[in-house]
DNA sequence: GATAGGCCTGTAACCGGTTACATGGCTGAA
DNA sequence: TTCAGCCATGTAACCGGTTACAGGCCTATC
């Protein structure tokens, strides 16, 4: 046996050394340019020494050193993803989004998240920066434009559901307008009083879902009811529910900007023996899964979450590869889900079938 | 001008080419050498030439190529995980403990999902395997035994509730243990028919609960109820109670095998007027965080689901770094959180106060 | 039989970091 | 004054891929 193979062999057996393109290179008795061209599958290779190739590879167990490749390609097919949060059904749904995205176009997905703030966010562009060919943030608490600049231009860049997007590409959900069909058909159902449930107060998507609120209550001529401050969570939703009740400012409707904090609400309002609808109607914003599974299952505004991740991903790779040139800025308007839990006043439901909303599956 | 600053400024004002240590080196008038050793910061460098290099490295906005550095250094940061699913709260609170350990040990995340089989799995442990300096991989589908051995031991690997994960180490749920406190408590709340709704068939965590819920009867000398199989998805726990309320075989109780199945399961029931818990009690498993606000409140048995995945990545990041040698094998026991919907039959909850479980914060 | 031309393959430079080893300058003691 | 010794710094090899370019072999045609 020559010296060659036999020291793959033990640094094999004990596991000591990677298999490099090198050894595979020799094992099959060709250059490491034949390997190389073998295994990229596109080049001239005789067929023979091809699937001779593949087949030693392939004993050999050999993985090509993705840093070396990202070093010598300049790319490393990696799309990193920035997020503000991981609490709830909603970001599930975007990850998975995300993730479909990324498989599809056949890509790696690096995940950094719990960015509360701004300047987090941005040390976390920075590490990723060298990892990744493209990026995709969400910072809804935070100027967008900020977020671009921090990365001088050194990768393509996607936002979702950043405001002042500026130059970049951004993908976002119409929250005023979501919030306005809301508001709307809670009025129209006839609800004077309604009591508004916030995010954080520095989160624009919060920022935009309550003037969308304000908008519809001037447009009817209605004063908008007691405005509370949450988090975007259930226990946030259940506390500002059961302050409502306290103060004894008992609504006709409370419309929380999320629902996470929808569902907070409706367990303090069950909890203090109020019926939903009956006595207080109930919608939220989002329609994460669960919404439909409520009881009653909650009125919404739909937004298609998976949707979004996946063609901000699939758009990042795109701009990442030059197939785009111009920023796309796509708005995606969030469908009014009516279910029963903001059912009339008066009692008899908007729509037959309260339990299934704008999609059922 | 000379040449060189010209060319490195013309590149900026471009953004044609990244900046690289040896144009630090050169805009510092010092040898590469001392840049990397002034930015690794650990290295004998006047305080001032560090300063100086720091300085100019911050206004030329260097980043480090992280493919070179992974070449030299022989290590990524990076941590994959790979999961099988991405549906439901479960996976958000996954992936944010995954998140936090990947924070505190300053490690890279690298995610990919929606592995329904093993060979999918397998395909994806594969690209990971350059990629990342360890993986966490949960395949609860599978033989984990056939995970580690498609990795030959090429990067350290922790198992996630994956059955049979021999030489490898593991995080896991006592999910024999979880549902044998629930089933347990159901019967002695005087329940005497048992639903049980499965997850997937192939799913070990799902027969592991299966079992649990077969042992308490076994104990009890009661026979078991109807076994319905559902896939952990909402819809699945709402198809399989209509069936059973369909088939005429309306059950003292049904043990769903994870809160999602439960919470479709409620559904179905309130949808046809069936009350819980007076006319059926229900319990699932998991306590993802929706579980304390559903009405009635879900008796479940808690997993600590987060801090599960917090600690597989602090340790296979250990283990990555050598600091820990024999595989760790840890078992989360479940705590039986009871809440109102598995009141007793007679009507009084077994607790003061149903809607908290185990945990308040 | 000689040669042009095409196709397959090999050699070596390059991507951008890290670091072993070499080197030069400075201090302090003889 | 000289030289040992130490410390800060520089030079260059290396990590493991890709690929431009060089070169060798084989066929086809004159």
């Amino acid at each position: 046996m020559d010296a060659h193979s036999g020291d793959l062999d033990d640094d094999l057996c004990q596991g000591r050394r990677r298999v490099t393109i090198r050894d595979v290179a020799r094992a099959a008795n060709v250059s490491v340019a034949t390997v190389s061209r073998a295994l990229s599958g596109s080049e001239t290779v005789t067929p023979r020494t091809r699937s001779h190739v593949l087949q030693i590879a392939e004993k050999l167990d050999f993985v090509p050193h993705a840093g070396a490749q990202s070093l010598s390609l300049q790319r490393t097919d990696t799309i990193g993803v920035v997020l503000p949060d991981l609490h709830g059904e909603y970001f599930s749904e975007l990850i998975r989004g995300l993730d479909l995205g990324a498989r599809s176009m056949r890509q790696n997905l690096l995940l950094s998240a719990s960015h509360g703030d701004i300047s987090e966010a941005i040390a976390a562009l920075r590490s990723m920066r060298s990892r990744v060919d493209g990026l995709v943030v969400m910072a809804p608490f935070a100027d967008g434009e900020l977020v671009g600049d921090a990365l001088k231009g050194a990768v393509p860049l996607v936002l979702l559901n950043s405001a002042r997007s500026g130059s970049h590409a951004a993908f976002a959900v119409d929250n005023h307008a979501g919030a306005l069909a809301v508001a709307r058909h809670l009025l129209a159902a006839g609800h004077k009083k309604i009591a508004f449930i916030g995010g954080p107060p520095d989160n624009l998507e919060s920022q935009e879902r309550l003037r969308g609120f304000r908008d519809a209550h001037r447009e009817a001529g209605v004063k908008a009811g007691p405005i509370l401050r949450g988090n975007f969570r259930e226990e946030s939703g259940f506390a500002a529910a059961t302050l409502l009740l306290l103060r004894g400012e008992r609504p006709d409707a409370i419309f929380a900007a999320n629902d996470a904090m929808a569902l907070g609400c409706l367990h303090a309002l069950k909890n203090a023996g109020i019926a939903v609808p009956g006595d207080v109607a109930l919608a939220g914003f989002d329609d994460i899964p669960v919404a439909r599974f409520l009881d009653p299952p909650l009125t919404t505004a739909g937004v298609p979450i998976a949707e979004m991740g996946r063609e901000a991903v699939e758009y990042c790779v795109k701009l990442v590869r030059g197939e785009l040139t111009k920023p796309v800025h796509k708005v995606f308007a969030p469908a009014l889900a009516v279910r029963a839990s903001s059912a009339n006043k008066k009692g008899e439901a908007e729509r037959p079938s309260p339990s299934t909303g704008r999609v059922s599956s």
